[in-house]
DNA sequence: CTGAAAGCGCTTACAG
DNA sequence: CTGAAAGCGCTTACAG
């Protein structure tokens, strides 16, 4: 037998019809077989070792069995964990994952979708989520099963899978507050991505809540999640508001931004600073100092988003939203103010005004 | 019409066959289709938002135009830009890229292998290769296209794609010696992976090769490429060897654990210890104090690799062997030696051996 | 230049 | 319980 086997090299060996082959290969359809027969098939694919072609399979079936991920920048540190959670979850039952990176470029974007749809897959997970985002309304106007992870759309379209950030900010500005902050700054991603606009929302709320001042506490936002953006706020920051002495990052590779901005300027993290990210990506704990930050699995986001996904396209109804358990680290970034006269060094950051 | 449009669907509104609707679609056959007949059959295939069903056309062509990429650990913040360059070469092409990590698990791995087999991939990427893998010596004997990336195998099967680290760990040796250093530890990576033991292997050679003695130069195993093997061996290092005033680690995470390391045994980095990491991940220039380290482009890697493999599953013959230039990118992390006596904390470090 | 037909490798109603 | 046949949506030698 030369390449591959196929279904009719199994059902010649075990000399019955390829049908009744594919009926005792098949797991739900296998009691309609009897025995004896299951076993010489079962015999002949092991010493052949048949592999069903899925391809031919997902024709038939009109069910590839194939999933798209769309993942806006694979870079970012928070991703991979999702990524894996996906797999994870696809893995055992049955399907497999094609991932592109669409740096959150719309045509890119389109690209990938419509490689994807042409390769039939049977939804999308779509990590990459703007609040207005033409291409998942027209995958929904489309009707195809799809979920989204971390970020979402302002409109409910498909169903959403993220960190309960809502309870993150509070359990920072808590943190913060019980340090004895009064006045803390955050930096909010781009708000044209819900988890920038949301935090920033929840931060403006609990903030009053815990009994700040709006005042004391100003909200810049960045141009984006990275370490970049994360440093030209800093700077505005130390420029513009010179009583902040915490600074809460809209995610940690902005935090990473804000570390270097504030040692650039001789601004001692957390003696003068205290900085707080979020995500908990893989470095987080690794920094100087190791960043205080709120986890959220990702791995655990990204199962749950395949679940709801491989739920969606079996019919089967289901939550449509579900927002998982976050937990604040407390480590080194993070320390209570230093009472009376602001340091040397952020006296003489604000005298430069 | 319901449902997705099929060729059939083109070809009736078109009035033609859909065996000439078909050629009149494919740019290589278009030419033995009349001008009038394209024009109509392109009209309708718009006018129906037709886009051809891959899996069918896989299926007839023998060729599913999409490759498998095994990737060791996404996590691992190298990868990332090496998936982003396949994706980036294969788009264009015409491939689509199934992604899937492996964890180092034989038990994954082969699960992910299989899955992709069943669905008839072209070929292979590699980027978990282990100098003795059971895995890629099988795929080798069934005659699957592949390519290795990053790390190779010791038997010479497929072509490889890597930086170029026998250049990359010289320069390394060259800048520790220029900047006076004499007595210089690496700390390698597990040594049934190709880079890890190629970079010691380098390194032994280029240390001697620049008049350092063997004995003032320790290589230290660490168990993986990751912060915390790299903290392990770096506590050894400073035990065992307290002459030592650079650290060559084997990767940027090991170095990240080197830093750590340091700063928890009051070892002031680059003062009294210098550090140079391998790769340039994203955060290594973000890294207090900022890390020396060899830049490799991992998306140039991953672009080189896919091409390599598209170009094997054409037929078309390419070099075995591609070795990407690397670039030393000098930091915060390395200085002179402090001359004279050892530091306090270095004294007291030894001291309590 | 176009049509008719076979076939890629499966699954699954339909008979018997 | 098993076989025969149709068909998923394409492509491509083969005629004409």
């Amino acid at each position: 037998m030369v390449g591959i086997p196929t279904l009719d090299d199994v059902a010649r060996a075990a000399q019955v019809h390829p049908g009744t082959a594919s009926r005792a290969l098949n797991e739900e359809t296998r009691s309609k077989v009897s025995p004896a027969t299951v076993g010489r098939v079962l015999a002949a694919a092991d010493r052949l070792g048949y592999t069903p072609n899925a391809v031919a399979r997902g024709l038939r079936r009109q069910r590839s069995m194939t999933v798209g991920v769309l993942i806006p920048d694979l870079t970012n540190a928070i991703f991979p964990p999702i990524v894996r959670g996906i797999e994870e979850s696809l893995s055992p039952r049955g399907f497999t994952a094609f991932v592109a990176n669409t740096d959150n470029d719309d045509y890119r974007e389109r690209r990938a979708f419509e490689a994807f749809r042409a390769r039939q897959v049977d939804g999308f997970i779509f990590a990459n989520a703007r609040r207005d985002h033409g291409l998942i309304q027209e995958a929904f106007n489309l009707g195809i099963p799809s979920v989204l992870a971390n970020r979402r759309t302002d409109k409910s379209l498909f169903p959403w899978v993220a960190g309960d950030d809502d309870d993150g900010v509070e359990q920072i500005v808590k943190h913060l507050v019980e340090l004895g902050h009064t006045h803390v700054a955050h930096i909010a991603g781009p708000q044209n991505n819900s988890a920038g606009f949301a935090r920033a929302e929840s931060f403006r709320h609990f903030v009053k809540q815990h009994g700040l001042r709006e005042l004391d506490c100003p909200v810049v936002i960045a141009d984006a999640f990275d370490t970049e953006s994360g440093g030209s706020a800093t700077k505005q920051i130390l420029h513009h508001f010179p009583a902040v002495t915490a600074i809460f990052a809209g995610n940690d590779m902005i935090a990473v931004g804000v570390l270097g901005a504030l040692r650039e300027a001789g601004v001692h993290c957390p003696v003068d600073m205290s900085v707080v990210g979020f995500n908990d990506m893989p470095l987080a704990k690794d920094l100087a100092p190791s960043l205080t930050t709120v986890a959220v699995s990702g791995q655990q986001l990204g199962a749950m988003a395949a679940t709801l996904l491989l739920d969606e396209i079996a019919g089967v109804d289901r939550e449509r939203t579900v927002l998982l358990p976050v937990e604040l680290v407390v480590r080194e970034s993070t320390a209570p103010p230093r009472v009376g006269a602001l340091s040397l060094a952020r006296q003489a950051s604000a005298a430069r005004e």
